[in-house]
DNA sequence: CAGTAAATTTGGAGCGCTCTAATCTTTTCC
DNA sequence: GGAAAAGATTAGAGCGCTCCAAATTTACTG
């Protein structure tokens, strides 16, 4: 039985506009503000009068409109991610657990990429912003600290992969620190101690990395042995440096890539001149990435928890706005994967470590 | 909650809400509607005016608010993309690809995925459609056809990789007869005719590729070297599809592989047993992922323009906001990638041919 | 320089929703 | 039985913007 005044709307609407709050409240004889209290699911209304709205609204095909409710109401439930390249699986791994707790809390992701570009990156975060979001993620933001200053002002703020001093943001690391500790002392456990590194160059990463196992290799007294080789992040640079390897002198027994992709131009270099792996060098990437994976390749490389960096970001930003607190630093620990790219050296006797 | 603290706030100091385009007015000495001209730089206003209001904008850090223009207008220069999932590196890249389309004509993306799951799908869809985005892509959804015919009666629809019959949606596919066509001519041209396909099983696009390697067999002549193993998208897969290769008699000569997961796993299990690739059995793989192009690996493969598929949804999407014309489906054409998991057979004079 | 066309500017009515305060009902309790 | 408390419902004022029609200013024509 359909009620009269829903007849009426219907001939008197020739657009086929959707439904408003005001269509579901003329249709279930009540007001737009009790059909409001039933879609926002707040106690104190009549189970009758629920089921007479919730009937309604289904009838109708009624969605509430986010736009109106996100203007009308202090939140938006919308959080915007900046990144820098949805094609590096890296960052997507991020999005993708941001994505996953905030389609749990019924957030939603606006998303924006700065394509390797400070301008994009610049204009995306701008954008986000125009859409009030509840807060922003920015990984690995390039742009210059001051932008991110200001934009902490504006919203909860934030940073992965990144500190910015003075911008009242939290931030999610990884303790590039430890990883670099978990791959040293994995080498060292087996036996090694000529243990060069391959950069990234100053790429966003690479720089700390170096940085920590330059420190890690003094910390173990293995100084003298330190030897870095200029490199990037691509397979191509992992070549290269196989080349420069065997060109200069003594070759190390094990080598710590700056990633898997690196470790992976390493592994071929090595391969095509006859260096075995792990038996002549032992190899270690880093990100463990669906190359390292690979049966094919089995690189023993270093986990960092994506998925968990992208929620835990999420988390941070919403707690925040919740309890008005202090800023906060997470730092999350990356973990050793072990595969069969590493194994002791020529004619060592491996040192028994304990399994932590 | 705060109401104290918010009156004092109201009443007393200027309250840390952003500046609206009312303010920007009463600073520039104009009207609102003025501002609003300014902003969305419509022509006709002169050119002093608009540096007077361009002057108040930027002085109080004037930022136009996404919601309330897209409550205002008829459009909210939003597009909402559904993903299975975005640690799928498939997937995100053609997300990567709307994005950045998108954001060169000022769109802004919102995302939703179904994390593998129906459920999740749909109230990602629904979520979206909350936020009265301009229009929707959906990259292989795995919801009934039912809800993807319904989702496009009320907002343009792109589908990706599926047709949906009788739903009014523009899609975009790749041609994977063609792409068949070129692994098995490549294969063919190498001299080779016992060729196998290790399939996806029944994962979407498993069964597509499968049908396409049949007919292409047959149409080539080679139906009775036809041979299907079993498989699905994973390295394991492609490990077992080794095993079970060897274990079935007489070798093919080649192997296509349902994707490059498929090939690598293939790779390492032939490998172990001592079978040349490419000398006694060539491989080639599909999807061109960054494993096929490690030089490790440096798998024969079939390219789909990932990013161009996601251009070409959200290009499709905004043209038919635009003109409001007939349903259209645009098949992309993949590509043969060759690198080194294929050569002629053992003995065989290669058969030349044209290279097209 | 009137007289009109063209270019600019503006007021005000929404867009669809939330939120506060007020109103109407029902329940509770002495 | 009646007043107060508690619960349920509603009117109405925005949220910040766009859009339309009307008002104003400027430009152009003969």
């Amino acid at each position: 039985m359909v009620p009269a005044t829903a007849m009426v709307l219907d001939a008197a609407s020739p657009a086929r506009r959707p439904p408003t709050m005001e269509d579901v409240a003329r249709v279930a004889g009540v007001s737009r503000a009790l059909v409001s209290l039933v879609m926002r699911e707040r106690p104190n209304v009549s189970p009758e009068r629920r089921a007479r709205v919730l009937e309604a609204a289904a009838r109708l095909g009624y969605r509430p409109n986010a736009m109106a409710r996100g203007l009308a109401s202090a939140s938006t439930r919308t959080v915007g991610v900046v990144l820098d390249d949805l094609r590096n699986p890296f960052f997507a791994e991020i999005a993708g657990g941001v994505e996953e707790l905030a389609s749990e809390l019924g957030y939603q992701l606006l998303l924006g990429t700065g394509g390797r570009l400070v301008r994009r990156e610049r204009s995306a975060l701008a954008a986000l912003l125009e859409y009030r979001v509840d807060g922003l993620i920015l990984v690995s933001p390039r742009m210059p600290a001051a932008d991110i200053v200001a934009a902490a002002a504006e919203v909860p703020l934030v940073l992965v992969g990144r500190t910015v001093r003075g911008a009242d943001a939290d931030a999610v690391l990884i303790d590039e620190n430890h990883g670099t500790a978990l791959v040293l002392d994995h080498l060292l456990g087996l036996g090694h101690e000529r243990i060069a590194h391959v950069d990234g160059g100053r790429a966003p990463g690479g720089p700390q990395r170096r940085g920590a196992y330059l420190r890690g290799m003094r910390a173990r007294r293995l100084g003298r042995h330190a030897r870095v080789i200029g490199g990037d992040f691509t397979e191509d640079a992992g070549t290269a440096a196989a080349r420069e390897l065997l060109a200069g002198g003594e070759l190390p027994t094990g080598v710590f890539a700056a990633n898997d992709i690196v470790a992976a131009g390493l592994l071929g270099g090595l391969e095509r001149a006859g260096v075995a792996v792990p038996a002549d060098v032992s190899v270690v990437g880093y990100d463990n990435t669906s190359i390292a994976h690979l049966a094919h390749v089995s690189l023993t490389t270093i986990d960092q928890p994506r998925i968990e960096m992208g929620r835990m970001a999420l988390q941070l930003l919403l707690d925040r706005r919740e309890n008005r607190r202090e800023r906060l630093v997470r730092l999350l620990e990356p973990t050793l994967v072990v595969r069969e790219t590493t194994a002791p050296p020529r004619g060592a006797t491996p040192v028994v470590v304990s399994a932590a």
